[in-house]
DNA sequence: CCGAATGCTACTAAAGTGGTAGTATTTGGA
DNA sequence: TCCAAATACTACCACTTTAGTAGCATTCGG
């Protein structure tokens, strides 16, 4: 199991906007480059982040993104579902998806209540929270000078 | 995110031998027959459990699977691992996934947090409480016919 | 009305998913 | 001893998803 690059793109690109003191907002070329996504691939993730709600801008030349509200009012719940629906199992979301009668189902259950704590473990963090932590712990690990993913 | 059916049939898997009253075991035909899983794709998902010490059994004609260790004993975190590692993003088991450095990397702590979290849900959780809430679960919910997918 | 910048629709190579097929091996019991 | 029930192991494959790229359309400040 693993986190697409949609969504770990997906959170670099809203710290970004985020942590920046630019008024007039983030370019998303500047993103690109900060953070070496392609110019392109970025277009599908600013769209779902705007289509989220999380993040706005004007249209045309000069034109940066900003946050629509305060960092600890962005969960990370609302970043991530602004890329993919909580899935886990098929047949939690869609009971259709089975045919099998429900004595036949050990398993669901569990799935189900797993999805619930997964949500939460989401919904616990926001993006105020992720930003003090990444600065705490930048600090004590640049001393080690490791290389990193994200 | 998604768990993939050998995680998903490996609980049903798992969970069919655990509650099975048989002395000499189950045979893998059968769970194949009451889980509704094909013979053959069942033997990955055997071969895994096994291999992980979760289950046993001897050779030849007649040979039955059983648990090696009481249902109590057994966490979803054992059996998920039977399958696969717990990932979530590459660069946290492998920090030279990477190469950018640690002052570019807003998003990896988090993730680190994440995994924790995410591992931490799975251990909580043992085969004895599954079998509870799904027995429990189920008198409720035969009532209203819905079908389902695990 | 130019051009910087995003918006939108296709397309694609590579990897992952969810299997099936066929053969080898093991061993209880007739 | 040797047959058959049963698992063990190694390939193979169609389909879907992932992680992008390409190219053109649209918007609007100056």
């Amino acid at each position: 199991m693993r986190v697409n690059s949609k969504i770990r793109y997906g959170l670099r690109t809203i710290l970004e906007i985020a942590i920046s003191t630019e008024p007039s907002g983030v370019l998303q070329k500047d993103i690109a480059k900060s953070q070496h996504i392609s110019l392109k691939y970025l277009d599908p993730i600013i769209s779902a982040l705007k289509l989220k709600g999380l993040i706005t801008n004007s249209k045309g030349k000069g034109s940066g993104y900003i946050l629509t509200r305060a960092p600890k009012d962005i969960s990370m719940l609302d970043i991530y579902t602004a890329f993919e629906q909580i899935t886990i199992i098929e047949c939690i979301n869609n009971l259709n998806y089975c045919d099998r009668s429900m004595h036949d189902c050990k398993g669901r259950n569990y799935w189900n209540e797993f999805r619930d704590d997964f949500t939460n473990i989401l919904r616990r963090k926001n993006l105020e929270q992720i930003i003090e932590d990444t600065y705490y712990e930048c600090k004590d690990l640049l001393l080690t000078e490791q290389t990193t993913e994200l």
